[in-house]
DNA sequence: TTAAGTGTTGCTCT
DNA sequence: AAGAGCAACACTTA
């Protein structure tokens, strides 16, 4: 799930429904997630103070506390945010909750585990120690960042697009999405594309991304919450590209499957 | 029952 | 030295 517009969904649901609550208390139902503190601790330094802000970079969401740092959330490969109201039953997979004054709970769901919550004492401080690059959808990710970020890379561009160090936010499944967007072949070096190919890549990462926020699309397959022309849905063995009806065909690249349309997206010089 | 899977890290090899 | 490939993490679903 969590990409960059899933994570912006989850800090569009804290902000609306936590901001200004005072936090009665913190379940830590698995400590192996918390890393740089221990429950307890954190318990003693966020008991009764207020949520303040959160914020998002690429697929990481901080929720910052008055005066008492910040917890950064990865979400692994299916963790989630969820608003309980206050008689409501806990679901399964719940590793921490924020527990409100007002007796609701925000939970962080990750059912494999792969992921983390980390207290921190400054999110940008954060983002410097991590590498993490600009945020896909912020206006310092502009042209001229993207071509910074591309610049004399040889390798192949889907897997420059899912480089955190190079731009935050995008991964696997809207990597696919924004070079079909794009009409670019994945495996095409990124030193290789031409700058109309490079205006269309930064055109596609930004309304990509954007659209499904907008849609309120996870990366699931939702096909009735994606605009038409979408290749997400028809990400699978037999699906057809939703520009010409052409057969979408699999690729691998570092483990990961990855999906294109032949026709669209064709092999340079090939 | 087996395999695949939305992310990241760390290791090895070229 | 960049970059590719792989395993590991833990667990669900097809």
């Amino acid at each position: 799930m969590p990409e960059l517009p899933d994570v912006e969904l989850f800090k569009r649901l804290a902000e609306q429904c936590c901001i200004g609550k005072t936090i009665a208390d913190l379940e830590v139902a698995d400590p192996k997630l918390l890393k740089g503190i221990s429950p307890a601790a954190l318990q003693r330094q966020w008991r009764n103070k207020k949520l303040r802000a959160a914020r998002r970079h690429g697929k990481v969401l901080f929720l910052e506390a008055d005066s008492a740092g910040a917890l950064a959330m990865h979400f692994g490969m299916n963790g989630s945010l969820q608003y309980l109201a206050k008689t409501e039953k806990a679901p399964r997979f719940v590793r921490l909750a924020l527990a409100f004054a007002d007796g609701h709970r925000l939970a962080y769901l990750n059912p494999r585990r792969i992921g983390h919550v980390m207290l921190i004492s400054d999110a940008n401080a954060y983002i410097a120690q991590e590498g993490l690059g600009p945020d896909a959808l912020s206006p310092a990710f502009d042209y001229a960042a993207l071509t910074a970020a591309l610049e004399g890379k040889r390798q192949a561009i889907k897997a420059a697009l899912m480089d955190q160090t190079r731009i935050a936010g995008i991964g696997n499944i809207y990597a696919d999405e924004i070079l079909f967007q794009a009409k670019i072949y994945p495996l095409t070096s990124a030193n290789a594309l031409d700058e109309a190919a490079k205006r269309r890549l930064f055109q596609a990462i930004k309304s990509v991304l954007q659209t499904a926020v907008d849609y309120k699309a996870g990366s699931e397959i939702l096909t009735d919450r994606l605009p038409n022309g979408f290749l997400i849905p028809e990400r699978h063995a037999g699906g057809k590209c939703p520009r010409c009806g052409a057969a979408i065909l699999s690729f691998k690249l570092g483990g990961r499957s990855g999906y294109y349309c032949p026709q669209c997206q064709p092999k340079p010089g090939g």
